[in-house]
DNA sequence: GTCTATATCCGGATAGAC
DNA sequence: GTCTATCCGGATATAGAC
């Protein structure tokens, strides 16, 4: 369901409706924990009438982060992506349950045929373009392969130390990237 | 069960070909659609019957992944760890169900409850302090904070690039790593 | 076009017999 | 120590009410 059907204004809302308390109910009461009739409840719907607008579970599950991420990115500013990239990261650290949503999907995503692998690989291919681009212009004159390299560096920092976070809070993953990039990535790389 | 019980011999070595199979279904058939009914049949027992040495099917995922580490971790010489590191992380790319299984157990480690919580918190405690007292052996003269960061962040390195192979086998992880080591990182970190 | 009810399946967990 | 039987929760598919 969901699926074929063109959705009318009022299909729009509802599918609107349930993102955006899916959202709240996962950020709020943890990803654990919190089944899809849970979230259904909130809506006021039965969990059919929630599943009727998306296809599976897991699709809903893989719409939140995109929408979190739209979010994500509109605090980005093309002037300081960086700087705001590491304020985005601190702020999400206040939302555990979207961070533990997010690692479980990362690790969903190893099937390929899973909703979250396409998700997954158009974020790394966006973001990792992203930065090496923004390298480019800070007057990164190396072959672009290596712009790409640092780029997916980063990224894998910034992943991995929110995989440790998760298992040890006392992380303040913004700080530990911060003094990583000072101290040994790119120079350029500097927090403007 | 299986909690309380001193296990005999024979029980000993259910539980060790238990732990074995079990390893090489994830290893062979991946982490998602293999049930503890497969394991069980492949060990020509019951579901019962597996869950008799298991708290719980988490428990039996998380040891296995002890069990793994076990082997890892005998690669790794102590003069050339960070070699033997990559060589071991080149290795396990070719058996994607346990990095499969791995990611995700990560992600469930979130719950401090979770069994793979303390297993996640050792891992990263016994990791981090050795590849600090690494760089101390290598003449590391800074203060101990500034190896202990180091290290996390080679260890967050090496856990991201993992988590972009998942989603794009074609990244090499150890090359990935290799390079970011030669370029940005503590220059001690050399390979060998 | 929107949603409910129902039926079924599957995997993990547990009780109790042997 | 292992089995059979059973329960429970989540996912999915369908029929049809509104």
């Amino acid at each position: 369901m969901s699926d074929r059907s063109p959705l009318s204004p009022k299909g729009q809302r509802q599918r609107e409706k349930i993102l955006t308390t899916a959202l709240e109910v996962f950020a709020d009461e943890g990803y654990r924990g919190t089944s899809l009739r849970t979230v259904a409840a909130r809506c006021e719907l039965s969990l059919a009438g929630v599943m009727h607008y998306f296809e599976s579970r897991e699709d809903l599950l893989v719409q939140i982060l995109r929408r979190r991420d739209e979010v994500d990115e509109a605090a980005i500013s093309p002037e300081h992506p960086l700087r705001d990239f590491l304020a985005v990261l601190a702020r999400n650290t206040t939302r555990p349950g979207l961070i533990e949503l997010f690692v479980t999907m990362s690790a969903a995503a190893s099937s390929p045929e899973h909703p979250a692998a396409p998700y997954f690989r158009e974020r790394y291919a966006r973001m990792t373009a992203d930065f090496a681009e923004h390298l480019e212009t800070l007057g990164d004159t190396r072959p672009e392969g290596e712009r790409i390299r640092d780029a997916r560096a980063l990224i894998a920092l910034a992943d991995g130390l929110q995989q440790q976070w998760v298992t040890d809070r006392s992380i303040s993953i913004a700080d530990e990237l911060r003094r990583a990039l000072a101290q040994h990535l790119n120079p350029l790389l500097s927090l403007d």
